[in-house]
DNA sequence: CACACACCTGGGAGCGCTACCACCACAATC
DNA sequence: GATTGTGGTGGTAGCGCTCCCAGGTGTGTG
């Protein structure tokens, strides 16, 4: 309760209150050691009287372990931080973060000089790491002190492990769909060219292509909706016969619609035009797309991070066709 | 460079290493106090030497400043953290505190219970605090401790600052716009009312159409797609003659874009429809909406709480019109 | 009765840092 | 030459916490 709020109440405080030593209040909140179960009562009783709540710069200082997870994004410029999807990677991280007494710091890395990451990483403020847009490169940098501590958001490697998403698969059936609806003259927007996933992604779609004896016709993006916009006017320019235009991302799609509907082509009759990621608008604006649980993902990387039992290995979460009018 | 990266260096290692003592580093570091320019010289080439990072927990320990800021947002449920506009926020707060060593936290705090808020600083973990969704119950609970260190986006109050957007101004001139295009029967899909931006909004709009003698049409929204999306049907049930439709959000608009373009309805031929916020997809979809630079606005805000010139007084961000077709 | 071995407890060091204080040199003033 | 600064410096306490270690009690075994 703190009525006057003057000072917040210290383990001290609650010793004092419970009538046991600091230390054994310490080994009751921290559950290990021993302690009987009237000390363990009469000190959580002074716990809830008095609000305590610990002192994490305290704890951090004498373990040594950091304050914070930082979320490192790999990209061109700092403009990456911009894109929404690293937004809400963030937000995801500080939800999971809060009740660990843990905050989220964001950073970009150059794609160009990845060991500007083991200058963030000196830090000791940084508990763990979330690896995103994760390059190779990228990998081999993290840090001994932060292995168990550390996951990467797409790829992972023999010592990092990863949550990822089966972009390939969702791909797969994206396209398989478009095929099926009769579509042969399928092109792609798709993501830069260094980052694994998306490659993922277009290899998938090449794969199918070439499968079924058709070409590809691929127009690099860069998830952005205004990319997209201009994309789509390219594929047409360089393709005029093109009736379907797979996005790499949501945003992606939006703006190729955005762009075909302004120009007069009709969507889905002319061309039929799909996403990735199934973002809250996709279903308003009748997108068919992948779906796969973001927050949640994130939220696994989060918690094997918080939690410290991050075993090298990949998590993959499935991504399921979401059918709806564009395609 | 740290070789082996056995143990971070720490200020002892820098004294030593500059051949001063552990207090005059300190002050070098601090930037107050004395130090000789030899002293100064010294020190800072043994920190880059050493690739030395202060311990923020330490620092934050013996400053009893806390580590993190908290971003507390109101609302009915928790789902409120899911609503891309608090990712953005939380994303602009984690890029500002990166450079200080602090993190981010976010926090639901109900709409029934503001007082929770008190157990969410009592943590002394927390070093600042950004209200969202502000309500006035939660502006009197915030701690004397952090008064200086809180701002809120949005209402102010004479203790607390705030930073926010002029939404009466800029739905005004949403408003007038279709007014002057010969919109007569103006609808609005607004936000929930306990929102006191929101309802700033919601009073221009009727004050607007009150002064030129029409009537208001009403349909209470939450800021979602998916809301605008049942809202618009709403509207044109109850007011089938309606010829605009204002959205509390561009996601409310485009929403209800979403409905209106698949019950045939033309955009903007038959209803005009205009958003509130520019975001990056409104231009792609072509929708009239008001422009105010949301990462400027929270950048400022997490700038006022770490800097911590966070004076009482609010700061209030104008709101542009922006004319596209579909208004 | 001594001993081992549980269970339980408090004292105290120390994590890395800042802030205060005492101190020293050297100049300027009376 | 004694006094009062003024710029520069190092020693040290202590922020709140955890963990190690020394020292208790009790119960069972030789």
């Amino acid at each position: 309760m703190t009525t006057a709020a003057r000072r917040a109440a210290t383990l001290d405080d609650v010793a004092r209150a419970a009538g046991v030593s600091r230390s054994t209040a310490s080994r009751v909140l921290a559950g290990n050691g021993f302690a009987s179960p009237t000390a363990r009562e009469r000190v959580r009783t002074a716990v809830s009287l008095l609000g305590y709540v610990p002192n994490a710069a305290a704890r951090a200082l004498v373990h040594g372990s950091g304050v914070r997870l930082l979320v490192a994004v790999a990209g061109t410029g700092p403009a990456v931080l911009d894109d929404p999807y690293v937004d809400q990677a963030v937000g995801a991280v500080a939800r999971a973060c809060a009740p660990h007494g843990l905050g989220v710091a964001v950073q970009w890395v150059p794609l160009g000089a990845p060991e500007r990451l083991t200058r963030l990483t000196d830090d000791r403020g940084v508990a763990g790491l979330v690896l995103l847009n994760t390059t190779t490169a990228l990998l081999d940098l993290v840090p001994r002190r932060l292995s168990g501590r550390t996951v990467s958001i797409g790829i992972g490697s023999a010592t990092v492990p990863s949550v990822d998403i089966d972009n390939g698969g969702g791909t797969s059936a994206i396209v398989r769909h478009l095929y099926e609806a009769g579509r042969r003259r399928i092109a792609m927007v798709t993501g830069p060219r260094w980052l694994a996933c998306a490659n993922r992604s277009v290899r998938a779609y090449r794969r199918l292509l070439h499968d079924a004896g058709l070409p590809a016709r691929e127009v690099v993006g860069d998830f952005s909706a205004a990319r997209g916009h201009a994309a789509a006017r390219e594929v047409l320019r360089r393709w005029p016969d093109t009736d379907a235009i797979v996005g790499i991302s949501d945003a992606t799609a939006l703006g190729v619609i955005g762009r075909l509907r302004a120009d007069g082509v009709r969507v889905p009759e002319d061309v039929a035009v799909t996403g990735f990621d199934d973002i809250p608008l996709a279903a308003t604006v009748a997108l068919t797309t992948a779906s796969h649980p973001v927050r949640q993902i994130i939220n696994t990387a989060a918690t094997m991070v918080l939690e410290e039992r991050a075993a090298p290995a990949t998590t993959v979460f499935p991504s399921t066709l979401v059918l709806r009018e564009s395609a």
